[in-house]
RNA sequence: UGGGGCGUCGUCAAGCGGUAAGACACAAGCCUUUGGAGCUUGCAUUCGGAGGUUCGAAUCCUCCCGCCCCAGCCA
């Protein structure tokens, strides 16, 4: 990652892994991974976690591992593994050669289990689904153990053996874990590790017919990868009794794990679930909808990877349930992009302006900077002529206080041009003002005057003849509340009917012909916007708003209000 | 008395017995050829609550309160 991020201050978790160093309990060395299941497409809130892994294998020159957990046939797809992989490159994560799937494993994880049954610590079990359940017992009491628990080692390895060989049906048999039926940690009640699963795998193909579980894979993945540092969320916190023991059962190499707290944002939701609600009821066009907090839709809504990784550190890593405000995200972006947007003009709801005193028929160029955060981008020449189009919202005829743009009298600064004033309004039937009339000075070319007279407003504008139409896509937070799935209520009834709002016969300045997705713009006055990957084309240019500008023109409305 | 975790500003988050960092948000002002950006200033006498230990407690002890996770042959 580039280095003039800030540095991540020292988090628990870095203090763990600071003390580890010390100790020398990994001789110094620091492996971590990112272990995605491909059922699904990546969100911001794996972004954090891919940081964190990937920032502290940096940090210490140390590996970072991308390990695909696919344990389960049944939900996992190529689609998204390779969408996984595409986000975490974009991301800036690199993984190097260390490309890693637990199915890789599914021999080495048999010869584990095999072991554990030679150990008298697993057995085949012939419970049901729902008897396995029942003898589980509940949070409050304790379990019953198997009538299959105590069968013969030498019988336990004939069944097991001949659950691969794919003698039972799915659901009929599975190997457990010999552990503690009377533990309070649910998980510890002799937990199934093998599951019969006549599938398709997306890797094994009909190779396999039995799949480990989670908790086995898992520790042992980390094992077998030398991982030193195993970083999970919050709700894993109680698998780690298991992730141990199946370690200390087998007597392998051991990695530490530890368990942080999940991101949340407000006005969003983040569960992989109610995301493939929204995609597949159609609330949004897919997961690459710009409105999606998926690593996607950001991607194609204009955010950088520099504003995530900036974003992810300054959330910060703890244990604590937290939701942060979608606000500090906005800021991250806003921050990055002011230093690399080229700005540009382009006028989203038009209204016409001619200018009087101007000639007939004159086209000349004015110069304006690319970006005055950075000269080194350098200048570029606009067309200016008679008639131009400003925002609707820049005119008012009888305009409140504090209200520095265009009305009768009032003279304003065209951006990069010259000063006009309003001489005159000419308005529809039903008396909606349809064009103005100005006058110009010929002496404030390029913005000022010889007499240094001030004018209080500046604006943006495009001249009619040579402007390119487009079409503009203004985004808003998907949800109206900033926490849609509190009180458990039903989500959908919280979308924000006014999260995507489409302008067309928006006029933009002829630069912007050019305009490729992946390149942010800024337009003036107005926000970030970049052309959408999916629907622009050369003729015809749609914009995504990435992020508005800072109002405080509606600020001050708003307090008026 | 099921187990596991967590409670510091509106939101994140430092703090690790020596007298509450920082960021976002918000507010006021300056500046400005973007009402953008930038700059300045303000914003927890108090750390879930109550006791206790101590010269000194957000930090240690006790009790209480609140919130989150766990009963998939999901991860």
């Amino acid at each position: 990652m580039a280095t003039n991020e800030p540095t991540p201050t020292i988090d628990f978790i870095r203090e763990i892994i600071n003390r580890d160093n010390e100790t020398g309990k990994y001789g110094g060395r620091v492996a971590t991974r990112f272990p995605p299941e491909p059922n699904g497409y990546l969100h911001i809130g794996h972004t954090k976690s891919i940081c964190l892994n990937y920032g502290i294998a940096c940090q210490y020159h140390g590996t970072f591992n991308l390990r695909f957990d696919d344990t389960n046939p049944s939900k996992e797809e190529q689609e998204y593994v390779d969408s996984i992989k595409e986000d975490i490159r974009w991301l800036g994560a690199d993984w190097e050669d260390r490309l890693y799937f637990a199915s890789d494993y599914f021999e080495q994880l048999y010869d584990y289990a095999v072991q554990l049954i030679k150990k008298g610590k697993a057995y085949v079990c012939d419970l049901s689904p729902d008897e396995i359940r029942e003898y589980r017992g509940t949070l409050t009491e304790p379990g019953r153990e198997s009538p299959y628990r105590n069968r013969s080692i030498e019988e336990n390895l004939d069944l097991f053996e001949r659950m691969r060989q794919g003698e039972f049906p799915d659901g009929s048999r599975v190997l457990r874990a010999k552990i503690d039926m009377a533990s309070g940690n649910l998980n510890m009640r002799d937990p199934a590790i093998y599951r019969i699963k006549h599938a398709e795998h997306h890797r094994t193909g009909g190779k396999w017919c039995i799949y480990p579980m989670y908790d086995f894979t898992h520790c042992l993945s980390d094992s077998i990868e030398r991982i030193t540092h195993s970083i999970c969320t919050l709700e894993f916190e109680d698998h780690r009794p298991l992730y141990d023991w199946f370690l200390d059962e087998l007597g392998v190499y051991h990695p530490r794990q530890i368990e942080f707290a999940r991101l949340n944002l407000t006005y969003t939701v983040m569960s992989k679930r109610k995301l493939l609600q929204l995609v597949q009821e159609g609330h949004v066009s897919g997961w690459d909808d710009p409105r999606m907090p998926t690593v996607a839709g950001l991607r194609r809504r204009g955010y950088t990877p520099e504003a995530i990784r900036n974003f992810a550190t300054r959330v910060g890593v703890a244990k604590r349930d937290s939701t942060v405000d979608i606000a500090l995200l906005e800021h991250c972006l806003r921050e990055d992009l002011n230093l690399r947007a080229t700005r540009v003009m382009a006028v989203l709801r038009p209204l016409k302006v001619v200018i009087d005193n101007y000639p007939d028929g004159q086209i000349e160029q004015v110069e304006a900077v690319n970006n005055p955060e950075d000269p080194g981008m350098g200048t570029r020449m606009i067309p200016f002529s008679k008639t131009i189009y400003i925002e609707q919202d820049d005119f008012m005829e009888d305009p409140p206080k504090k209200f520095f743009r265009l009305a009768p009298g009032r003279e304003v600064r065209l951006k990069h041009a010259y000063y006009i004033t309003c001489a005159d309004v000419v308005k529809d039937a039903s008396g909606n003002v349809v064009e103005v009339h100005c006058t110009y000075d010929p002496a404030s070319r390029g913005g000022g005057t010889p007499d240094g007279r001030e004018v209080k407003g500046t604006l943006h504008w495009v001249s009619a003849a040579q402007a390119i139409p487009v079409e503009i896509r203004l985004y808003d937070h998907l949800f109206t509340k900033e926490d849609p799935g509190e009180d458990g209520g039903d989500f959908r009834t919280l979308l924000n009917p006014h999260s995507l709002e489409v302008l067309t016969g928006c006029l933009a300045e002829p630069s912007l012909a050019e305009a490729r997705p992946g390149r942010p713009y800024q337009f003036l006055r107005q926000g970030y916007f970049c052309a959408d990957s999916g629907d622009s084309r050369p003729d015809h240019l749609v914009f995504n708003r990435t992020v508005p500008l800072r109002d405080s023109w509606a600020k001050i409305q708003k307090a008026a209000k």
